[in-house]
DNA sequence: CCAAAAGTGTTACGATTACACCCATGT
DNA sequence: ACATGGGTGTAATCGTAACACTTTTGG
């Protein structure tokens, strides 16, 4: 059996339907006291105008998780952030000129904490706060920041929170306004730092943090 | 700009590198108190010693939800399965021959309930209970497998038991072990029948079911 | 009538929620 | 000194888990 033949009965043939790829990433910062994410604007005639997730096709040599690295790198110098596939988005009409596939990721960082270095494609980025998005959002890129906005939500943990928003110490106030505002409610106190507390995953220094009234404690993840 | 100026720039181009994407459909079923994946045989030389899930590439005319439908109906005959998206695939070396990504979904259904047909480039199918695989999978399927299920475990809900694996009339008894099968655990007879029923989505048809002792009640969805 | 399975209610436990006062610090 | 925010403990509530006896039916 030649490989044309083997190819065929399983379906996959030189000759069948093959697509573009691309990854696009839902980058969520927190900043301000606010969640927001963000979006970029091409050099493109036609998409100008709108305002997309940064993303791009993916090549022979890589995965989508090495794509969706090395496209947020080109699109906005990004560097090191830790990434989850959402889901897969494949929709006939998704794209107006050619049919092409897209895996949502998602990624949490902290902007002071990160340089963006605009790439040759990109006229400009912007954080925006994920309570006012612009209207003008390209192809189907509203949907894919909702569901990369509740995939977000339910996959919260104050380990991700610690490790990207927050500095090596920080008082358990500066982690609970946080998943305040992420998650938008709003949580008890003494409820609150016995949660965290009782994981064990923090410890308190001993340290104070000045420059505010009460004196709390600075707190920092074990080991 | 042109067209192919346009694709340039937004990085999907008319050189860009494309590939075949297929999916793969993990098709649970409960069967003999015992929860069990259909896998198949291949007519193709590389193939026949392998088992593998139902799976098959993608065409332009369809989303990836329509070819896993299309996909298990050409090679099973399958029809009218309830699908989810588990996650795609994208490694490099997942496919021998040619790079190709997979998606990923899950399905339960009642084999009773369902007639299957092999497709022509089909050798056979079984069913195997998941607890018990046999050892020659072919690609990473074992790896799907494993993902689905877990996938399959944190999805369970009593509605799609009850429409998928139960007669329209049914005893909690039944519908408890078929929980306690897919978990594997045990669980308390009151307690399980307080929840269940505390959901409000069942109501007692006052019928029993004959050639039980002790009687048990007939249940069925409600509306 | 006996064995097997169904039906049922109460208590104990743990996790989560609600809630108020004193203490430390900055101004 | 006083205003602001930090630190702490207890009681109430809810959901979950443990547990045993009576009733129904088939054989």
């Amino acid at each position: 059996m030649t490989k044309s033949e083997y190819l065929e009965k399983i379906q996959v043939t030189n000759k069948s339907y093959e697509c573009s790829i691309t990854t696009d990433i839902a980058v969520f910062g927190y900043l301000d006291g606010e969640l927001k994410i963000l979006l970029t604007k091409r050099n493109v005639e036609a998409l100008t105008r709108c305002w997309l997730l940064p993303g791009g096709a993916m090549n022979l040599e890589e995965t989508l998780e090495d794509c969706a690295i090395k496209v947020l790198k080109i699109l906005t110098g990004l560097n090191k952030v830790h990434f989850d596939q959402v889901k897969i988005y494949s929709n006939l009409d998704r794209h107006p000129i050619k049919r092409v596939l897209t895996v949502c990721f998602y990624a949490l960082i902290n902007p002071e904490n990160h340089l963006i270095v605009l790439g040759d494609s990109v006229k400009g980025v912007r954080w925006f706060a994920v309570e006012d998005l612009p209207y003008n959002i390209g192809f189907d890129h509203s949907k894919l920041i909702r569901d990369a906005l509740e995939f977000l939500k339910n996959n919260l943990n104050d380990n991700l929170i610690a490790q990207e928003l927050l500095q090596e110490k920080f008082t358990l106030q500066e982690l609970q306004s946080i998943y305040e505002n992420i998650l938008g409610v709003r949580m008890d106190r003494r409820n609150f730092r016995k949660r965290i507390l009782l994981q064990g995953i923090f410890k308190n220094t001993g340290e104070k943090k000045k420059g505010i009234k009460g004196g709390p404690f600075l707190y920092k993840l074990k080991k």
